[in-house]
DNA sequence: TGCAATACCCACCAGAAGGTAAGTATGACG
DNA sequence: CGTCATACTTACCTTCTGGTGGGTATTGCA
């Protein structure tokens, strides 16, 4: 365990915290990848293809493929394909994944605070 | 508070949660926010424009600017000028973007370990 | 024969985001 | 009078992201 105390004094340190959470966001970012994680863990067990479209709310197909092969290669869901016709495809949360679930919960517990103190 | 169970099996608090954190991250979102949000925190002072543009490395000062704003509008940072000449201004952040501590550090934890276990 | 089901792929387009280089406003100071 | 410092603003360009509407492959089944 590193020291993470990112509100030090040191411009070293407090470059390395801002790279390695830009990077951790970058995962995040797009349209749909936290819809469809949120998807995947609320769901508790693999989503094919169809399913995660039809739960994802206004993505198209050509999106949701796109973000599904981008979480795919930094990690964060499996691709697991049957050789079958009809084609079967099942997507999983890793477990670096499911490790999101803490940044996540913090992430709805301040956007509540946020909404609250809005006054929405 | 709400019950903040995402994990539920409710289809309506699932996108209750997954519009509330894409909205969360539209605020953290853009190529500099995070990093400047750091920078502040780090400083635990009010940083004028010149010193942030100094501290975030690579940022131009119309990019600096657009994301200062952003965050302004968005409740992050607080935007206090000086009435005079040369112009002086400085940037804080606001309760709510303090606020935004908790969720960066697990942000933080999950890059680091993300970073380990794929071998950097 | 030809259609259905599933999970894609491709060409193309529009708008947003990011970036560069220059200009502006102000008043103190020499 | 001209220069300096600071915090912007503007015009313009390039790149990235999201989106639409088509097409494809495979095999079972009517």
């Amino acid at each position: 365990m590193t020291d993470r105390d990112w509100r030090c004094e040191d411009p070293e340190q407090q470059l390395v915290w801002a790279s390695a959470t830009s990077e951790a966001l970058r995962v995040l970012e797009g349209k749909w990848k936290i819809v469809i994680i949120i998807q995947l863990f609320a769901a508790k067990k693999p989503l094919r293809f169809s399913e995660l479209e039809r739960r994802v709310d206004g993505v198209n197909q050509k999106m949701l493929i796109q973000q599904l092969r981008q979480l795919e290669k930094d990690g964060i869901v499996t691709r697991m394909v049957y050789p079958q016709v009809p084609p079967k495809v099942e997507y999983t949360l890793t477990e670096m994944g499911i490790a999101l679930g803490p940044s996540l919960e913090a992430l709805i517990d301040w956007a509540f605070m946020r909404r609250e103190a809005l006054g929405h």
